[in-house]
DNA sequence: AACTATTTATAAGA
DNA sequence: TTCTTATAAATAGTT
C-alpha cells in the first residue's frame, strides 16, 4: 500500500529503516485498537525494535505505561539491581517467573468467576425481562429481588477477591524488588 | 476498506460479529508479521474475544508461551534460562523489572477502579434497597438494571485487562530468554 | 469460502 | 518530522 510493492523479506540495514518502523508500528496499534472497539475484543501488543526497545501496547488502558515507557526509558533506578551478586540471578529469575505463575493462576480464578458471574446475570435476564417488568406478580417480584441481592453480593465478593489478588501481587512483586 | 464505511464504535451484539472479529483479527496478525520481517522487529500480540477466548500471536517465539497457556501454567520450571550467556543479564532483568513496573502501575489502576466500582455499588444499594422492590417504579428498576450491566461490564474488563497483562508480561520475558 | 466495491494504510516524495 | 499523494492492501457486504 504505496508507491511501490515491498517484497516480503528481512530488511538488511538496522539503522536507515526507522521510518517504515514507525509508521508500521503505529499502523498495528491503530488496527489492534480498532480490532478492540469494534468487536469488543481486549488487545494487547509488544514490539521490540530492531534496536531493543519495546513499545507495547493495550486496549483499553496500556496509555500510562506508554506514556511511561516513552518518559523514563533510559533511567531504569527504580528497580535497582547494582547491589546484587551475579550468582543470584538465576534464583531471582526464577522466582519471578513463579510469581509470575502464581498471578496468571489467581486471574484463572477471577476470569472462572466472572464467567459464572455473567451465567446468572444473563439467566436472571431471561427469565424476568422477556416479560414486562409491569406484569411482574408480587411473588415474581420478590423473587427478582432476591436474585438481585444474590448477584450484588457475587459482585461484591468478585471485587473483594480482585483486591485481594491485585494487593498479593504487588506485595510478591515488591518482594522482588527489595 | 470495504463496502461501506465503518463507524467506530463498541458493537452491541456478541455472538453475530464474528465474521468481522475473525477477519480483523487474523488481519491484525498479518501486519504483525509484516512489521516482523520488513523492520527486523519482534512482535507479540494477544487478543481475547468477546467470548474471552484468547489468541495469541508471535513473531518468532510465542509458541513457548502458548504451550505454556494450554498446559495451565503450573509448571515453573518452564521458565528455564539456562541457555543465556550471562553478559546479556543486566539488560534482560532491567527490562523485566520495567514490565513488571508497568504492571504494577496497571494494578494501581485497576485497584482504583475496583473501589470505584464498590463505591458505585454501595450507592446503589444504599438508594434503592433501603425502599422496598414492590415500590419501586419500572423506571427505577429499569436503571437499576442498567447499573447492574455496567458493573458486570466493569468487572469483565477488569479481569480481561489483568490477563492480558499478565500473559504479556510472560511474553517478554520468553522473548528475553530466545 | 470467494468475490468486489470501497475504504484504509502506507512508500515515496516534498 | 509531518504532509501529500499515488498505489497497494484490507475488508464490509454480498454470493
Amino acid at each position: 500500500m504505496g508507491r511501490r510493492k515491498i517484497k516480503m523479506e528481512k530488511v538488511q540495514d538496522t539503522n536507515t529503516k526507522k521510518v517504515p518502523f514507525s509508521k508500521r508500528r503505529s499502523g498495528l496499534f491503530k488496527k489492534a485498537a480498532e480490532l478492540a472497539t469494534l468487536c469488543n475484543a481486549e488487545v494487547g501488543i509488544l514490539v521490540f525494535s530492531p534496536g531493543n526497545k519495546p513499545y507495547p501496547y493495550g486496549s483499553p488502558c496500556f496509555d500510562l505505561v506508554v506514556e511511561r515507557y516513552n518518559n523514563e526509558s533510559e533511567d531504569s533506578d527504580s528497580c535497582e539491581t547494582s547491589g546484587n551478586g551475579r550468582r543470584n540471578r538465576d534464583r531471582q529469575e526464577k522466582r519471578i517467573c513463579k510469581r509470575l505463575n502464581s498471578i496468571m493462576e489467581q486471574v484463572e480464578v477471577e476470569k472462572k468467576r466472572g464467567e459464572d458471574l455473567q451465567n446468572q446475570l444473563e439467566t436472571a435476564g431471561e427469565e424476568k425481562f422477556d416479560k414486562p417488568i409491569e406484569d411482574l406478580s408480587l411473588e415474581e417480584l420478590k423473587e427478582y429481588e432476591d436474585k438481585m441481592m444474590n448477584m450484588h453480593g457475587m459482585i461484591q465478593s468478585n471485587i473483594s477477591q480482585m483486591q485481594v489478588s491485585s494487593t498479593l501481587m504487588l506485595l510478591s512483586i515488591d518482594t522482588q524488588n527489595n
